[in-house]
DNA sequence: CAGTTATTGACTAGTCTGGTCAATATATTA
DNA sequence: TAATATATTGACCAGACTAGTCAATAACTG
């Protein structure tokens, strides 16, 4: 049994690139309806006729943009989670660094899950919450799992200071990812500073060091 | 001389914000270009002649938002700052909270604005880039006038410790946004939590009480 | 009442849509 | 090499939707 983007699958990975980037800045400036054939054609450089060959129409297209999304951040974001690491900052660090990472070949590919679940054409919109579940879910537990919470001082509200931490993450990548966006600065992606601050949060958070 | 809007000015008020939500709405959704008068006047259950009755045009029609946005934040955040306060906790505090109470009358309105910072549609981009200057420049400083520095302990990052009270706001805020939205919940706009985080936040980057 | 203004929605000319398909180019096989 | 199969192209289509108009109607004003 083919599978069914076995045409597409089959091109080298650069122009598949190409292609899943422009659908996707199409699909995130646009949303589902009004996102236009003929722009992400354009974009990627390709014929009319070719996009329609790899995939039969436009839902399938962005039915497999949303596999193929799920599917990089399922393998390279949560099978990349270093389970003997239980410090908070260092796994949150880490992820944060693998973020980037995916970002540098896909750089939408966060943003296109975000408009994908804001999208409601009815066209898609049943097929993505089935979806959603099934990766977020064991996803979000993945990601805390064999955290050490004993770290924490006596007393603290654990769960504000998690959301804190996750906060200062995303305000802190977003930042970065502009500078990548911008200038595709060297050393960026290193997410260097995020040390500084998880230094700062752990002073707060967790107990006085020995005891 | 009667200003270019009188006519749309003149509408009673809730009318006046019946039309701007379902604009703002539209806009945000899909963008200066793709945006369609058709579905504006549809949401805001007036007729397609009424709508260029009051603006001339669409592209006015965008003006008006932008600039009806940026006074509305100028009168209500910027002007309500209470410059005595001098800690950043309550400060930073007052103003989310007066941002959540603006966004019970036009929910969408800061979304409005990123959205129109993103867009790049030739017709309305050098007009954006324009007004925002005027604004934002000046409302940036007045965050933080008269602010107390010294409670911070000698030694932090200030900065850094800045950003992470700003993300948290923005974390926390973004939260309760969608509270806001889903369930009109009674006692959201307080964001009553919002002290509890502060009390976590200035036990790391304060000094301790008393010296 | 007359005169002014507000509101309507059918209508237009034109753009853009997703998708097709016959023609062409390239790759594969014998 | 010829023959077959597959990949790629872009002109083309019917139909949806576009911003904006305007003659007709309704509502208000003095």
């Amino acid at each position: 049994m083919t599978p069914i983007y076995f045409k597409f699958e089959s091109l080298i990975q650069e122009k598949q690139e190409r292609i899943i980037n422009a659908a996707i800045k199409e699909f995130v400036k646009s949303g589902y309806d009004k996102a236009s054939t003929n722009e992400i054609v354009k974009e990627a450089g390709i014929s009319k006729g070719s996009l329609f060959h790899y995939f039969n129409n436009k839902k399938d297209l962005y039915l497999y943009l949303l596999d193929h999304t799920l599917k990089v951040i399922e393998n390279n974001i949560y099978t990349d989670i270093n389970f003997k690491e239980t410090d908070i900052f260092n796994r949150i660090g880490q992820i944060g660094r693998t973020k980037l990472q995916v970002m540098t070949t896909y750089p939408q590919i966060f943003d296109f899950l975000k408009s994908a679940a804001a999208d409601d054409s009815p066209e898609v919109k049943p097929e993505f919450v089935e979806k959603q579940k099934q990766v977020l879910a064991q996803g979000f537990e993945k990601i805390y799992k064999n955290i050490d919470w004993s770290k924490f001082r006596e007393g603290i509200d654990i769960e504000k200071s998690v959301n804190i931490i996750n906060w200062t993450m995303l305000g802190y990548a977003e930042k970065e990812k502009e500078k990548l966006i911008s200038y595709s600065e060297a050393g960026v992606g290193q997410l260097e500073e995020w040390d500084r601050y998880a230094e700062i949060l752990k002073s707060c958070f967790y107990k006085i060091e020995g005891e």
